[in-house]
DNA sequence: AATGAATGAGCGTTCATTCAT
DNA sequence: GATGAATGAACGCTCATTCAT
């Protein structure tokens, strides 16, 4: 068994040296950028030996696409953790998509070409699967989070959809800024006079919150104390590498 | 002038061709599937031809998002024009949007696309500006209405960017819900019970502007009864060409 | 016949009009930077056009070769009437080819291209036989000063050949030098301690001259005195726009 | 290491032949004639095969043109060894530049391209210094035999450029040479009554070492005799081969 | 006579993938 | 299992030349 363990552990060691190579390719030129000469040179190891892994190209991407989820599903997980009332938590996982996307840029360029017909196609049904999975956690966190609201009266909704479409709308509403943001297209602070979209964002989740009647409503409420306290109490080694980056 | 205007009129036609063959290759195949010797096969003109047209591949992009952002911009324009309250005029961009996404998905696919860097960096100067003066229209029609809003009454808000934060609210949110929906990448139906993405953005839509406190509230007016004569009254047409599609 | 006369006029400036817009391309960008439409732009007239003048892109080459070869015609012609020896007026021919070099750096880089089988077999019988009558008329000045210099008693040979022989001597080897010199392949400073090839391929010349006993011999006689008289007294003007470039 | 030495010779033998190809190709058709599709069929590989030997087509070039100054070096060496007196070993390399010429024209056809800009800019440094050193290999056999010719009293000169001069004065008569004589623009027999160039050049060569006054004068001694002899000691197996042909 | 839109063969180059060793 | 040489289809793009108007 111990040849066979060590064996294993080179294998998955390598596949992850592959990911990680791929991913700082992808960063630094993008995903034509990325091709397969250059990882293999960087690895030091043979095309052919990357095959031995990924049966083609688009397969490192959904690796990538993995690993970006997974990293999603922990941190709103860890976020879910923290000691307040339910809409606080929640303001606990727009902090966690925040640290996400600003101390690993990388992960989010990754997801946004996942969504693509093109690379889908080539993609196991396995590897689709497992992908899935991961977003469904992600999706939980949010959708138990307005539960817990509606069981301890912060919220109410006859609509029992409602869990979906808040997830729904935050999700959507963080995607699209983030992608917008990313992108650079659009000069946020000369045509809209947007400095930090990263606030903009944060007020406009909560004013969807409180469209839902959400309490306490932000009105009411210093929810900008309470990503404060989260920012210290549930991801403070985060929180320092971003300062110092 | 009859012989002069009519070659002028069959280059312009020739050009609407290229972008039109180009737009469905681009939905068809991606950005990768849209090449220059598939557009000249389709159109039937040789490939220098396409080059008397467009300087690049990126050109030919930009015009088909140059297209795409016109067509948003007269939507918009023409919402705007309905008769009823501000917040019922914003409603109309939104059935406005919702007829871009869903009558000419086409086009959005390309307005995806055009904010990238790798792209955006072979256009001409001219073009940038061509294209950012289109956006600016659809913005300002946006920030108008939440001005008339303010001006009859119907939003109070001390911080004078509220009209930019909504702007930006409401892109993002319809920005990220399209992209999410149309990559089809997640199983809305089945993952969170979302059957009609759309429905599911109108309400969200209410719900930020409810969070807004612009009245009327959603909860109190009747939007979907809004959005069914905005249909009615400004888009006739296009709900017509929809419904038959 | 006015008319006529008028248009046959206008065409002949286009033709003119053509080769100094082509030239300059040729020296700005090389052949290959030499196209028709570049032509077509800068002369404000259609390609059509040029190709009622030019059967092909090798015949405004050859055009160019042409008034090259009639401009380096000219020059020696005038140095030959210098009032000296032969020998003087020999290095009078010096003069003029160092002239040719410098001042119309462009015509030399021409005349290399023109030596090339590809280029040639474009051409028509008329236009090479028009080149050839061109370079005949600057080999019979040459030859025809060794003659003099052989009826004044200044150079005895037996071989009726000489004057060919010296002609080609001198021919190749300013060719070779200007070329060498010219690509600015070989660092000349460097690697042959030669700042000045000219002055090199001055004394070569003279030393070829010594060799075949040509009096007065260069040991003999200030050749560099001769070279400034002749400066003074043939080209003062071309003398004057070299130090002016 | 049987396996891997017959691969890497079964690696260094194709770039041989991609070379051979390349410069049958270049000589026969000239440098435009020269396109990686040709070189693909005639070799029976693939274009990318190419790629992984050469990284542009330059450097093909780049290829071909070293391998003619190794030959042009290895061939002035050995002409340097000729058992006489120093101009006897100069007039020796006379005798390898004519056989490098004549019996390898395609080398000398490829030397004039490598003294192009478009050419130069797109090689590696590494490829230029390696052309360099070569070219300096053969510019010191000569300067060498001058200075030999000096410490033997043969030729006086106070300038000690001088070796330099002459080094440079033979270059470049021979180069001008070859080059009008290969490119057949002028038809030196009828023009100019020449019909075997290379013994004008072997005459003018010997005019020129006279002019210096580098003893023994060609007046008075039998340098056909020398090459005669230079041929059958040091160059038989390249004069018999070229009698052949 | 003048135009310039149209051509189309051709170019150098790339790169995911395969497979003999 | 690991290699990396070989593949070859595909790519974006160029440009001398033609010809209908």
């Amino acid at each position: 068994m111990g040849t066979l363990t060590r064996k294993q552990r080179e294998i998955a060691e390598r596949e992850d040296l592959i990911l990680s190579v791929a991913r700082q390719l992808m960063v630094d030129q993008g995903y034509l950028g990325l091709t397969m000469d250059k990882v293999a040179a960087e690895i030091e190891y043979s095309k052919g030996t990357i095959y031995q892994h990924f049966s083609c190209k688009e397969e490192i991407l959904a690796g990538l696409a993995y690993e970006s989820a997974e990293l999603r599903r922990e941190l709103f997980e860890r976020a879910a953790t923290f000691r307040g009332r339910p809409r606080e938590r929640l303001a606990g996982v727009g902090v966690a998509d925040h640290l996400l996307v600003n101390l690993y840029p990388q992960h989010f360029a990754i997801e946004r070409l996942i969504h693509t017909h093109s690379i889908r196609d080539k993609l196991s049904e396995k590897r689709l699967a497992q992908l899935e999975a991961c977003n469904e956690g992600c999706k939980n966190v949010i959708t138990g989070l307005v539960r817990d609201g509606a069981a301890q009266g912060d919220i109410e909704y006859d609509d029992p959809q409602t869990p979906a479409l808040i997830a729904f709308g935050l999700w959507s509403m963080a995607f699209g800024a983030n992608l917008i943001a990313a992108a650079g297209s659009v000069d946020l602070e000369e045509k809209l006079g947007i400095a930090d979209h990263s606030e903009v964002l944060f007020q406009n989740y909560h004013r969807l919150l409180d469209g839902y009647g959400w309490q306490p409503l932000s009105t009411e409420w210093d929810y900008h104390a309470t990503v404060q306290r989260v920012q210290e109490e549930v991801f403070p080694d985060e929180v320092r590498r971003l300062s110092a980056s």
